[in-house]
DNA sequence: TTAATAAATAATAAAAATTACGAATAAAAG
DNA sequence: CTTTTATTCGTAATTTTTATTATTTATTAA
C-alpha cells in the first residue's frame, strides 16, 4: 500500500522548509507512508538498518524529533512508550485507537466547538481526544481468551 | 496541603488490593496527595531518598505502575516524559493543562455522551480527552518574552 | 560540470531511564 | 512471638535517548 502521494507530501513538507532529502530521509518518508499505524524510533532504527546497516541512532530521533515538530509526523505516548505516525493533514479529526493491535480508525467529531466555558482563563493551544477500545478482532480474541482459562 | 482524605484514600486503595501497607508506600502516597501537579519518576526519587537514602530504583518504579494499574495513580507523557500524579476518583472530569508550568483544572464537559456513532465496531473502553494551552500567568510571561527578543 | 558550502550522517561514546534479581527486611496473620 | 511471604535493598544489566567529532553528501552557483 505505499501511498506515493503520501510519500511526497513528507518530502515537500521538508523542503519546503529548505531541509535537504537524503536518501535516508527518503526512506523514512516511505516506510511512514505505507505504514497504516504507529513506528517507535526502534521499529525505524530496525527498518533502516537493512538498508543502511550503520545508520546511526542520531539520524533516527532528529528526523523523528525534526518532522514532528514540522507537524509533518504525529509523536503518540502508548504504555510501551513513544512512537510516531505520518500526520494526517487532509483535515481536523480524532482517533480511535485499539489497545491490543494498536489499529486505528479516525472519527470527524470534534468536541471543541461545544466546549463553551473553560475555568482559569487558560490560553488554548490545542487538544487531545482519543477514545481506547478493542477492534473487532482483537475484541473476539480477547472473549476466547477469558472464556477458556489456561 | 497535605490533604490526610487523598493519603487516606491511597492507603485504602493499596490496602484493597491486598498489599502491605510499608513505610514506603506511606510516603509515597502522602507526597503524591500533597502535590498539585505531576511527578516523574526521578521525582519520587528525589523525594523518597531524602528519608531513605538508600531506596531503589525499584520500589520506586514497581509502586508507581501498581498503583496505576490499580487506577489509584494516573498515567501521563510530557514532552519531558512520563510523569504521574493521584487520580481523582471523585467524578469524572477532563484537565485543561498549562504547556509551560503543567498547572492543571479540571472541568466536566465529556465529548463521549455526543458520541453517537464511532466507526469500525470498536468495543470502547475509555478514552482521554485533554486541553492544552497557557496559564494566564505563563500567557503574560510568552508574550513579554516574545516582545523584547534577545 | 565541477568546486565550494554547509547540512546531514556515521561512528562512536556518554547519559538518562527503566528493568531485573538474589539476599535481606519487615508487614501481616496466626 | 513466630512464621510466612510480599516488599525492599543493593547492585547490575538493559534499553532508550542525547551528545560529539570527523566524514560524507545534497545543494548552490560559478
Amino acid at each position: 500500500m505505499a501511498n506515493t502521494n503520501t510519500v511526497e507530501r513528507i518530502i515537500k513538507g521538508m523542503a519546503s522548509k529548505g531541509w535537504r532529502i537524503t536518501e535516508q530521509r527518503k526512506m523514512m518518508a516511505a516506510l511512514f507512508a505505507e505504514t497504516e499505524g504507529y513506528l517507535s524510533p526502534k521499529d525505524v532504527y530496525e527498518h533502516m538498518r537493512q538498508k543502511y546497516p550503520g545508520i546511526s541512532f542520531d539520524t533516527i530521533y532528529r528526523n523523528l524529533r525534526q518532522l514532528s515538530e514540522a507537524g509533518v509526523f504525529e509523536q503518540f505516548y502508548f504504555n510501551d512508550g513513544l512512537k510516531f505516525r505520518a500526520s494526517c493533514l487532509t483535515h481536523h479529526h480524532h482517533h480511535l485507537i485499539c489497545m491490543n493491535c494498536e489499529k486505528t480508525v479516525t472519527f470527524d467529531y470534534c468536541p471543541m466547538p461545544n466546549l463553551s466555558e473553560l475555568p482559569g482563563n487558560y490560553e488554548v493551544m490545542h487538544h487531545r481526544f482519543e477514545v481506547y477500545g478493542y477492534c473487532p478482532e482483537c475484541a473476539a480474541k480477547r472473549r476466547k481468551e477469558t472464556k477458556q482459562p489456561t
